[in-house]
DNA sequence: CTGAAAGCGCTTACAG
DNA sequence: CTGAAAGCGCTTACAG
């Protein structure tokens, strides 16, 4: 049997709501009494029961973050920053992958959220389109991330991908590149990152008065080291294949890089090679990636101080916050012994 | 206002008892009774209440799953595969990191995991010394995951780590390598994975009749890239460098290899490296990362299948359960052009 | 096969 | 400053 308020109160003489005041801090409560219910708890090694506060208060201090998966570096990080987040404000985080599968997308997001007795949900969503996401009104408050803007409804915290993907390839522009492949496009399934940094790609050649070149825009199944790898392999058997390439994540740039290792190509001197997420594995390579810096940490703090307002109760239309990002160049596209090495060790 | 099950009977004219048989799949309702609840519940569009549910059951379906820090590749992938293997189940996790620390690795087991009203704890602790965890009781089924054994009643999921080290060491003496350095040892910090893995460095070359030498032994403050980086600078600043490094874990491993190719010299030729986890990153770098490789779906399957277990009442002494691993012989010690590359392209 | 009733352990207007 | 009482929305012996 476990110890319950009422025990505790019978021991030190006192009603439940005494008991209850003592262990919220709350009003004003007699020092002594205080101290007498202090002693009781003590002595009984009374816990509160969670549950039946949260029945009571209707409030549980879960928030579930649903995303993709979570062995992708990207996420990881994201994830980690956003429980660090959650816990500041003494919130707690249940995570729940989707695998980018649509089905399980709506599912989470009208149903097992609910389920979880979840205060809110932060929402990356992949398969799921603007209008699925519209459709699917959550009942609790949701903050969207990623590359939907505030749509059905939902706050949503972002960056701006068409820029960030616009700057990447101006900076392999700069550097005097003169075939720019893009990794990253996707047929098979409606993909609004692929969507947007596209966009961003044919921007950045158009405003430099370059043709694109179909041919040099790879798709890929999905966003993992092996469609990176293989993209980067059907480039390179081209009659004329590229001197850089822009790659819509970071793990398709790590596989491109290995394919070019395989195919003994230097990067960059051979082919420039520039990625988007600065997952950390990035800096640690050799050569180091070059990539899109979205501001994670800022991300994390827009998106849980966003859903926490909603969850207090803070009314008005939807939002939609893109948080900073920055270009951080490195040996992929600036070559070796570039400034001072991620490492801290200065490069021989 | 919520629809509550009450809502529910009243409009199908039945008692609360019958809707809740109904939501639950429970007992033999008369078919046509089912159907008029199931209409109603259709109607008001009725979501049975989490909370009060388990108040009642006193079962959440919540298991906390604490780790040191989600960001590191190893933990991320070790935590998908535990949240796939918990959904399998029914269950939900709830994912706290304690960035190593000793004071929050306390906390956690023996205060916020009752707080969070979880049905249970998966728990990889990395400061916490046998004796700390042993006077931590939970109150709740805890499974331990990593180097401790099962220590203080909770049950125990984990690998032979000194075997595994002699393993990675053995492999490197295999190869002829004469000056086998180890990074990894931990000097200030109480460390029960850098106790194993040393022992096991040090069966190995014992085992071959080879000496044990001091300064090739590096410690570092933590294992992650940056530490494995300095630690490699100050071995390769040695009157007599090594030429093959053991290091305790890939972040490790990955730092060194960043190091070394700073100095520009080559793996392997000039110094093999093999690391600890088999983290899919290493798989992606050039060269590839030769590894201990955990079993680590068999980590999550058995930590779970332990951990539901005890929370469905199993009796009996903890347990300690040692689940395989292989040692992934790659390019960092084999050399370049081995075998099929892990991006399935023919190595030129 | 179904109902009336108690109770899971809290919180919180309502009194005083 | 504190008590008696209702109630959050379920589940579950106890009856019938």
């Amino acid at each position: 049997m476990p110890v319950t308020m009422r025990d505790v109160a019978l021991l030190a003489g006192v009603s439940p709501r005494t008991v209850s005041n003592v262990v919220n801090d709350f009003a004003l409560v007699a020092p002594e009494t205080r101290a007498r219910v202090r002693r009781a708890i003590e002595e009984l090694g009374y816990r509160p029961n969670p549950m039946a506060k949260s029945l009571r208060s209707g409030r549980s201090g879960l928030v579930m973050l649903a995303l993709p998966d979570l062995s992708i570096a990207y996420f990881a990080e994201l994830s980690s920053l956003i429980i660090a987040e959650a816990r500041q404000r003494s919130y707690t985080v249940i995570i729940e992958q989707t695998d980018g599968d649509g089905v399980r997308e709506l599912e989470l997001i009208d149903r097992d959220a609910r389920r979880a007795f979840v205060d809110g949900l932060i929402f990356s969503p992949l398969a799921l389109s603007a209008e699925q996401l519209a459709d699917a009104s959550a009942a609790l408050p949701v903050v969207l991330l990623g590359e939907h803007g505030a749509v059905g409804g939902h706050d949503h915290v972002g960056i701006d991908n068409v820029g960030a993907a616009r700057a990447a390839v101006e900076h392999l522009i700069g550097l005097g590149r003169r075939r720019i492949a893009a990794i990253g496009q996707q047929d098979a399934v409606s993909s609004e990152t692929a969507v947007l940094r596209s966009a961003g790609y044919r921007a950045a050649l158009e405003a430099a008065g370059r043709p694109v070149v179909p041919e040099l825009i790879a798709s890929v199944p999905a966003y993992h080291r092996d469609d990176g790898a293989a993209a980067m392999a059907r480039l390179l058997a081209l009659d004329e294949p590229p001197d850089a390439v822009f790659c819509y994540n970071d793990l398709l740039a790590f596989g491109a890089m290995r394919a070019l290792a395989e195919h003994r190509l230097s990067v960059p001197d051979d082919v420039a090679v520039i990625g988007f997420d600065d997952s950390e594995e990035g800096r640690y390579r050799s050569p180091s990636l070059s990539t899109i810096a979205p501001d994670k940490k800022a991300l994390a703090f827009a998106a849980m101080e966003r859903l926490v307002g909603r969850i207090d109760g803070a009314e008005g239309p939807p939002t939609s916050q893109a948080v900073p990002f920055h270009l951080a160049a490195r040996e992929s596209t600036l070559g070796l012994g570039t400034g001072r090495s991620p490492a801290g060790l200065t490069t021989g």
